[in-house]
DNA sequence: TTGACATATTCCTATATGGGAATATAATAA
DNA sequence: TTATTATATTCCCATATAGGAATATGTCAA
C-alpha cells in the first residue's frame, strides 16, 4: 500500500533533508517563515509545506506574531529517534566494549555450567 | 520531483517500521530470510525485498551458507542518525539542564559586560 | 536429471510525494 | 477601502514506493 505518508510519524518526517535542516535551523531558536526559507534556500511555499509536516508530527510549535508566524523546535518529538537508535550504540561505541566482553565472560562461564541445551 | 528513494540513505530507509524490525531482530545475531519473515510475520518476497533496501545503504550484510542467505547487522551505518539526532539530546535531557544553566549564566555575564549590540 | 527447499525478482496497482506556478488567506498600515 | 507584506493552499506532474501474486534463480541431495 504504497510509501507511508512523511505525517505517518517522526521518522518519516525527518527523512526528508530539508527537514532536517530546517529542525537544525529552529534549534538555535525560533524564527519566521521568510527567514527559514532564506537561510535555507527554499521558496516560501516549500518552506511552508515542509513546516506544515513538521508541525503535523509534533515536530515544531508556531505561534503568530503580527503578520508572521514564527517558528520553533520541539525537541522532545524526537525522542522515539533518539531512543531508537540508542539501543545499537553498544554494538559500535568503545565505551561499551569493556561492558561487552564482560557480558560475554558471563555468558561463557553460564555456559561452562550447563554443557547441554 | 517526488520523494527521495528508500535507498538514497539510512534515513529513508528506516523511514518503514519492518524495517527497523529487521534490524532489531539483527540486533540479536545473523539470520536466514525464512527466519526473518516468519519471526516478523512477512511474507518471504517482503522479506527480501526488505533486505535489498536495508543491504543498499548498507544497513546489512549478507553471506551465503548453503541454500541460506544469512544476514547480519551492520549496525555502524545508524551513526549518521545517532549523531544527528544527538546534537538535539541537550535540548530534553534532564543530564545536560546543569550544563544548560552554567551557559546560560555565562551569556547572562558577558551581556552584563557589553549592554550595546 | 529431477525434486525440494531457500531466496530473489518481476509485474501489477493504489497511493503519496516534492517542486513549480499560481493563487488564496491573513494581518497591518495608510 | 486599498495596498503591502507574510504565509498558506491548490493544482499540476514525474517518480517511487509496499504489498500481492506469480515466477525466476540458486543450492543441494538422491
Amino acid at each position: 500500500m504504497a510509501r507511508l505518508p512523511t505525517t505517518s510519524d517522526v521518522f518519516n518526517a525527518v527523512a526528508e533533508p530539508q527537514r532536517r535542516d530546517i529542525l537544525d535551523l529552529l534549534a538555535r531558536g525560533e524564527r519566521p517563515v521568510n527567514e527559514i526559507a532564506e537561510a535555507l534556500d527554499l521558496r516560501q511555499p516549500q518552506a511552508s509545506k515542509h513546516l506544515r509536516v513538521l508541525k503535523e508530527v509534533g515536530l515544531v510549535n508556531v505561534r503568530t506574531e503580527g503578520k508572521q508566524r514564527l517558528y520553533s523546535l520541539n525537541s522532545e518529538s524526537l525522542k522515539p529517534i533518539h531512543d531508537w537508535v540508542k539501543t545499537f550504540e553498544h554494538l559500535w561505541s568503545e565505551r561499551f566494549d569493556r561492558l561487552d566482553d564482560y557480558l560475554k565472560t558471563l555468558q561463557a562461564q553460564e555456559q561452562s555450567h550447563e554443557p547441554e541445551e
